[in-house]
DNA sequence: GGCCGGTTATTAATATAATTCATAATGTTC
DNA sequence: GAACATTATGAATTATATTAATAACCGGCC
């Protein structure tokens, strides 16, 4: 039985996306290329790798194991191709990043200037999705930067730093609508990115049980700039990371409506794949977000 | 850069061996084969994987990264093989076993007898040599049983049993030369596997440091058998491992010099390389023989 | 130095294998 | 059952690996 790697390349991908076509897609070559290689490995495996039921497609018990030994021989390749490259003194390779488009863009960005300045042996490539896991399962994304919780196995999570969340409209909206304590927000025009407010959620469970308001008028608005600029002009109260709108804070064009309420404190995580947490340059860029990066 | 695991496997072999040629034998292709996949793998890894001075050959810092990568990337897959000829009711693969030729031939085949017929799934091959730990590392075996103290790093050791040493002769040889003390062996011949009475270290070290005798007489002979004929020949005292004589022993053909002496017991361990220890298969094996070798 | 036995590298021809294109087969959905 | 999407298959093409033959190299030796 003699492997190749390029058929076990070709499994790999097709058992990520369970859907040839696509697997093809990543590899730049034909579907038929991916058919051919796979059916080339399960001759030599002398057995099936995927369960055909129907059209859907699924690994078998064998599919199961090689799908593992994959990890475990991509990854070891990939690290020693980074030794390797570090031996001969090049570049550490590519990092492809992933984070949320809101603070991909206005602060992740900002942050990592240093480092792609100080470390050009790294390429660091963005992707501003609200979807991350996915990609980041299917190897699509190397690391993602998420306040979200995710629990999948075989991720490996580190803490990076926390998000304060406050509630902003403009000085008039709160004056004219006599907005005094939370309970008075349930007359008033809701800013969330989803309909049923459970946006809000974070800012509700601060307050004692007995006195959340009821929102009466939510509007929903999927981006969180579009809330902001909604908060400007009067339209309604938002609820956003503070790093967000620190600027329209400190020239008063925005206020901290309850400035004395303690919210929760949303923590930002940066994932990875445990196999793949050994990678240098996968340290290298963590160890810099770990050190470098202000309280937001 | 992709790589490709029939390049990796001439570099691993020729690594192991630091030799293209021998590499290639193993490989069952020519040397030019191997010389051209090596040199194709360089070119992918842009940089020397050995190190050329003169005609000796060596890793380079790459070339050792590269090497620890592919133990990992062949162990892997050797297991997902393993697991996926289990997941498909079939053979759980071979073993190359080694073990020392006295031992071997005469213990090691009775004692697993058992084991073959009960798990016909793994098929056994046998070597018997003296030099053990160098094929192992070369993977030209795959476990070896051996009463030296191997500490190659890599290494698994598993504690098998022990095995207890006497010194035979005839009674007749005993008697004529009022043998009743070990001192009494400086004056009449004695068999050793060495000129040098090494062998008889053992023995050395378990008589009190006063009491130990200067051999004037010693006899090498380079096999146990040979020692045994020879002590039955009454040529002089021998030493070996009790098992080896049990027979002799028994039926009075030959006898213990000295029953009363404790000689300090040598080890038998199984050793194979740490990375493969999780194989099911090694795992059998080695709980067979923990469970079923009789005290020797 | 010059020759020998061993090695590794190189070349061009050959053999082998992978990829594609085109198309068939299969399954899903409405 | 037609339209769509998928995967499998076969033959032609393309790319790659292997070989045989041979050159180049090294170290030891007389």
């Amino acid at each position: 039985m003699s492997l190749d790697l390029y058929q076990l390349r070709a499994f790999f991908n097709v058992a990520q996306t369970l859907n040839f076509s696509e697997a093809a897609r990543k590899m730049c070559v034909t579907q038929s290329a991916v058919s051919h290689a796979v059916a080339k490995l399960e001759r030599s495996a002398k057995g099936e790798l995927f369960k055909r039921t129907g059209s859907r497609l699924s690994l078998s018990e064998s599919g199961k194991i090689l799908y593992r030994a994959c990890e475990t021989v991509f990854y070891a390749l990939e690290k020693a191709e980074e030794g390797m490259s570090a031996a001969e003194g090049r570049s550490l390779g590519a990092i492809k990043l992933g984070a949320t488009v809101e603070f991909g863009t206005t602060q992740l960005v900002k942050f990592l200037k240093g480092f792609m300045e100080s470390d050009p042996g790294i390429q660091i490539d963005f992707r501003f999705d609200h979807e991350l896991l996915r990609p980041l399962l299917k190897d699509e994304l190397d690391i993602i930067i998420d306040c979200k919780n995710h629990n999948a196995e075989g991720l490996e999570k580190t803490p990076l730093f926390r998000e304060e969340y406050v509630v902003i409209a403009v000085r008039e909206f709160v004056k004219r609508r006599g907005i005094r304590s939370p309970g008075d927000l349930s007359r008033c025009r809701v800013l969330s990115i989803d309909k049923s407010a459970k946006w809000w959620g974070n800012f509700l469970n601060a307050l004692p049980a007995g006195g959340r308001p009821e929102f009466s008028s939510v509007t929903e608005m999927t981006h969180i700039r579009a809330i902001i600029n909604a908060a400007l002009e009067g339209l309604g109260v938002g609820f956003v990371p503070r790093y967000c709108v620190e600027k329209e804070l400190q020239d008063k064009r925005l206020v901290n409506v309850f400035p004395h309420l303690k919210l929760l404190e949303d923590n930002f995580y940066a994932y990875q794949k445990a196999g793949r947490a050994g990678l240098g340059r996968h340290r290298k860029l963590l160890d810099y977000l770990k050190k470098n990066i202000p309280r937001l």
